[in-house]
DNA sequence: GCAGTCGTACGATAACCTTCGTAGTACGGC
DNA sequence: GCCGTACTACGAAGGTTATCGTACGACTGC
């Protein structure tokens, strides 16, 4: 009910009552990404879904959090711009938006996931 | 006192009284990094300090906010690994972990920088 | 149509973060 | 010794966040 015109004003064409709303490209903030990949589950989701390289449903990727947990942590990265969302049946689609996220900000993101990478591996060989 | 035995195991010899505890090299973690630089105050204080090269005392970077605030973001910054204090006298100085940082996440502070300048240039010539 | 699976919405809670004001400490100059 | 400057510590208000549980809506398969 109502899901388009009373609560934000970037919404991309949402042409099906099922659509999500994403920030368009020049809507994406720095800092929001930032905050967005600082939280340790966040930037889980984000390594794991840098690696499928594809679109993934949200329930293929396990974390330690209840359900409802991890529906907010997908929000908080699809509202700032990160990851895009697609309904594909019952399931729902998530993918890097890394063309977005490359053309506002070259190599933040294989950056970021280098340095993510780097500090697992130092972490489990100490 | 008894500042170095009972709260922390990465007390960079603390000599004096008034010497400030550091996060050693390997204490610093990504997520932490990333999440002080996602603060507009914390990221605007981090380019300044990168764009003067040099140490910097607290009072010569201008914020928007109080003293008490502005002491509370260098703390952070300092407590995160990314910036060094050091007391000179009255006035304190900071500086980039610009080597510990580079060592660590190779590549992430100068793209952070420069993803910071673009949207800056985006946001005054829209 | 019915049941099962997938994900959402809403309420609640506890923790955290940002900001401020005030009071206080350390250092340098008179 | 005394005062001014630079910064800190503490307490508090206000908002945001992460987490959970439960109840609900959407789609698929029988």
């Amino acid at each position: 009910m109502g899901a388009t015109d009373d609560s934000g004003a970037a919404v991309t064409t949402a042409t099906s009552p099922r659509e999500l709303a994403h920030p368009a490209r020049d809507e994406i903030r720095l800092e929001g990404v930032l905050h967005a990949l600082s939280d340790p589950m966040r930037l889980r989701v984000v390594r794991e879904l840098a690696a499928a390289g594809a679109e993934v449903s949200c329930s293929s990727i396990e974390l330690p959090v209840t359900k409802s947990t991890t529906t907010h942590h997908f929000r908080v990265l699809r509202e700032c711009g990160v990851i895009r969302q697609v309904y594909r049946g019952t399931a729902k689609m998530n993918g890097i938006r890394r063309a977005d996220l490359d053309a506002l900000f070259p190599g933040l993101l294989d950056t970021v996931l280098s340095a993510a990478e780097n500090q697992a591996a130092r972490l489990e060989n100490p």
